[in-house]
RNA sequence: CGGGCUAUGGCUCAAUUGGCUAGAGCACCUGGUUUGGGACCAGGGGACUGUGGGUUCAAGUCCCACUAGCCCGACCA
């Protein structure tokens, strides 16, 4: 397990910053931007700039988290590079025209840009330690925040100014190299990490533009109606195919389908994952080489990986969501358990400190509703905020030595004695 | 970046053809009552109506500019 990022365990209401809302922001355009807002996880900045509140920030360290170990397990090496850079690098590789570019006014005459994406970051840092063949293959990775100005922000998490990424970089000594790793390692690695999400089976392997040497690009979409993408899925074999290339190809992409195009249905989709051979395109940029094992200058074979865990976030939310709120599948949920205490009754509280105290110990996460507020706003709020497993105590409950326990997910509850409830959760 | 709409306490909204001290709900504070589906009663605090200019006896309301937000489109390495 990872042991980077580690927060607070398990937390009273009463004492978590940020709260609910009844009213909610009148430009909240999507689900996830409504409910995200309304159950305290975020708080809105500007257009497609966010604050992460307590909760939010603990289910964007958990995906980041599941993102990380999915990464360290292909081999990738964490690393941070800084957010802004010399506006010089991107002139080097002609991308300094890119409307998305933030521009900073240093000192004296110099320019500096917020990094939208890190290919001439990471290239020049790469060429600092990697001299020959015996240093690659290399991946180096990082997690933050990433500055797009954006024309039009929006949908909540889901099109940021300000949002935040994992990109990976991989350096090889040849393109079989770069194939192999992309194909064998980094897209089994993704589907893991949507397996992990909860979101396996909407999430499609999407062929797109943007590949420098091998035409496209592959792209993750999870397949939602909210989504800006437009996909065409092959139901054959679960491929699709982004409508920006739809004019290029004949039919599916996959060498072992070949499904005409005609058989492909439209569906939108929320991109949530790139992929790209860059092959030599930012090695050239930079003269980035290698010696070979005669000695040779070659140029360095690059791939990029990215994955946003904040549009992640946001994804999550507009999949699993119902009328009363958001329904956070168990690997990214904030806590594991919303404990519940009604009434503004003694015994009742101390059973509840008692029962928290209890979980705690046995290391599972809980959030106890401590306030002294009426049942129906505590039972509003806990369908809002979506935690899987609700346990509801009261002196009804008490009576019965019983604790009532809810799957968010679910429809009926069900009581269980308070001695049995470690064997149930 | 083009076209459109909007801007009023922390949030959601009112305010007659331009007219008197800019109202209400939520939230917040005090006291009381209440506790299994967003309770109730009483009292209280909080607004130079986005910014700058203009028209008028009089501007939240009309005009211009700017800024910000949202929608449609273009864009999306």
């Amino acid at each position: 397990m990872v042991e980077l990022n580690k927060f607070k365990f398990s937390m009273k209401y009463s004492q978590l910053f940020g709260k609910t809302s009844k009213s909610i922001q009148a430009d909240a355009d999507s689900a996830n931007a409504k409910l995200l807002t309304q159950g305290g996880f975020v708080a809105k900045q500007m257009a497609g700039v966010y604050n992460y509140l307590p909760l939010g920030l603990r289910v964007l360290t958990k995906i980041q988290n599941i993102v990380r170990e999915e990464m360290n397990a292909v081999g990738g090496n964490e690393i941070l590079m800084p957010a802004m850079t010399q506006e010089a690098s991107y002139v080097q590789t002609g991308r300094d025209n890119m409307d998305v570019l933030f521009h900073l006014q240093g000192r004296d005459e110099s320019e500096l840009v917020l990094n939208p994406t890190h290919e001439e970051v990471v290239t020049p840092l790469a060429q600092k330690y990697i001299f020959s063949y015996r240093d690659l293959p290399m991946a180096v990775y990082q997690i933050q925040n990433k500055f797009r100005n954006e024309p039009r922000a929006k949908s909540g998490l889901l099109r940021g100014r300000e949002f935040n990424m994992k990109d990976m970089y991989s350096f090889h000594v040849s393109q079989e190299d770069l194939d192999a790793f992309y194909n064998e390692k980094m897209i089994p690695a993704y589907e893991k990490i949507y397996q992990r999400l909860g979101i396996g089976n909407e999430t499609i392997l999407t062929s797109a533009s943007g590949g420098a040497f091998s035409r496209y690009s592959h792209e993750f979409q999870t397949l939602c109606d909210i989504g800006e993408d437009t996909v065409y899925l092959c139901e054959k074999c679960g491929q699709a195919i982004n409508k920006e290339i739809m004019e290029e190809v004949t039919g599916c992409l996959n060498d072992k389908c070949l499904n005409p195009k005609d058989n492909l249905v439209e569906r939108k989709a929320i991109e949530v994952g790139n992929i790209f051979k860059l092959a030599a395109r930012f090695s050239e940029a930079f003269d980035f080489k290698y010696a070979d094992s005669e000695g040779k200058e070659q140029l360095v074979q690059m791939g990029c990986y990215g994955i946003g865990p904040s549009r992640l976030m946001g994804a999550l939310v507009e999949v699993f969501h119902d009328d009363k709120g958001i329904i956070w599948p168990k690997s990214v949920a904030p806590y594991a358990v919303h404990l519940v205490s009604l009434g503004a009754d003694d015994n009742v509280n101390e059973e509840a400190a008692k029962l928290y105290e209890k979980l705690t110990g046995k290391g599972i996460e809980v959030l106890w509703d401590d306030r002294d507020a009426s049942a129906g706003a505590k039972l509003a709020d806990a369908d809002l905020i979506g935690i899987p497993t609700r346990l509801v105590l009261s002196k009804k409950t008490l009576a019965e030595d019983s604790v009532e326990v809810k799957e968010r997910n679910e429809k009926d509850a069900e009581m269980v004695k308070l001695s049995d409830i470690l064997k149930k959760i």
